[in-house]
DNA sequence: GAAGTCTGATTGTCCGGACAAACTAAGGGC
DNA sequence: GCCCTTAGTTTGTCCGGACAATCAGACTTC
């Protein structure tokens, strides 16, 4: 492998532009992330000191500082007291995010296709009203779909929602994903809190899905809260654990 | 149930002391999460501005605002231009953590217990050797483990590390976890690549784990890097799943 | 040669101030 | 009554500076 083209003595290419809207120490960090991303910025160099960076820049150290620690939070830089600032030998791409397994499908290019095969309203059972802080038999959506790939089942996922947060509309819920919908309909999602585990298929399960009864499932459950603390969602999937697992970053909180 | 013997009104007792070598801002921002863990911060609540905030305690506002900062990250705090600084109706508790399976029986108070069937070196597997990053065939550690829980098999853990990092002495990793070993050696824990699945137990991990030839296991494979990008660990794990799931909170990147 | 010591470099913490942007609510116009 | 404008509040961004804590490497000492 050759090694990369790139003179590490030559000082990064950084600029600002004041009169856009955009934050100073976004757009910097913005640029930094993308010379890492890029290569430019290779893992185990050094970023240059804060302050002779804030002169190049014509900013501010505190500017400079803040656009580097965006960048220490997602994990792609590491400061060090007395040395410097340290690009991480990744490997690292990103820490973990509230994903859709519609998105999830579509960044793996699979091209998700949905099949709403419940979407009505009932009364919220114990476990739907305790999940969703309602009081038991609150009328509640109940939404059941089958996600596909390549025209092959791939997850059946039963959603439960409050009634009143936005319109759930079967032929949008198979073009996208749920989590797209609340969005659009102003809800900022803000924390969920999941639970992955496994068991074997029912008969009914494996029917669904295409396997045969006993064998395993993934399945989550999944609550899901917007920014004023309220639950928005609770979910419970399974998944074909032959065709899918789930894959994520940590980062260690320091 | 009573309401919460707080008065609102009541301004928050909150003190900083300047002689302790403890950062304002996180002796601030530790008052301020006990707090809202004590009830004294109700959910919803506003925390007063910024500005009159640093006067009461003699902070300035940049101070302030890193107190602030540092628990809207965690997910306590939200933030409304215009409005103020609430606390999140929360339900949410910790964002997840790389935590090992030992200190996850620790905290569900169960008293967790190791057995060490192998401490060996032998050369990498392909699959190893890329997890960790190592040429093929170099020596690695191997260990295998059985986690219990109330005398009860629980998980199956087979990890590899490379070598000369520490010292792998069996009798400690029985006493306790991996990571709280890794720690101890001065080996500051960065970040992790998760990938959990499903699939049917075999004869042999059936009997390990106590359970019938063709049950659900849940799998989990981690590869956990340092602080320099260096891999220090390649795990595979299986955990009955009539027994174990794995839990935890995410919070949406903004 | 090995150990401790000093020095320079770099990030960590903290201050005080300034203006901009976004939101709320009250007031005025229709 | 309803809608638009306006003013006030609060957070967001940015500046310039100061000192402390920590680290690496060179230096000194034994």
């Amino acid at each position: 492998m050759p090694k990369p083209e790139v003179d590490p003595t030559a000082p990064l290419r950084l600029s600002v532009d004041r009169s856009s809207p955009v934050p100073l120490y976004f757009q910097l960090a913005q640029q930094l992330e993308a010379a890492i991303e890029h290569g430019t910025l290779t893992p185990g160099s050094l970023l240059g000191n804060e302050i002779e960076l804030a002169g190049r820049l014509g900013l501010s150290r505190p500017t400079v500082r803040q656009a580097i620690q965006s960048l220490v939070d997602k994990g792609l830089l590491v400061r060090r007291r007395g040395v410097g600032t340290q690009v991480v030998h990744s490997q690292v791409k990103r820490p973990l995010e509230l994903s859709s397994l519609y998105d999830d499908l579509e960044a793996a290019g699979q091209r998700p296709a949905s099949q709403v095969l419940v979407n009505t309203l009932e009364p919220a059972s114990a476990e739907v009203a305790a999940a969703l802080g309602v009081a038991e038999g609150t009328e509640v959506h109940r939404v059941e779909r089958l996600r596909l790939a390549h025209g092959e089942p791939m997850a059946y996922l039963c959603n439960h929602l409050p009634t009143g947060l936005f319109d759930l509309d079967s032929a949008q819920l198979e073009a996208t994903g749920l989590y797209r919908l609340m969005r659009a309909a102003g809800i900022t999602l803000h924390s969920a809190r999941q639970s992955v585990g496994a068991r074997a298929a029912t008969a009914d399960e494996g029917e669904r899905l295409g396997e045969p009864e006993g064998a395993p499932l993934l399945t989550m459950q999944r609550t899901t809260f917007d920014d004023t603390g309220r639950a928005v969602e609770f979910g419970s999937h399974t998944y074909r654990a032959s065709r899918y697992s789930f894959e994520f970053q940590l980062l260690v909180r320091p």
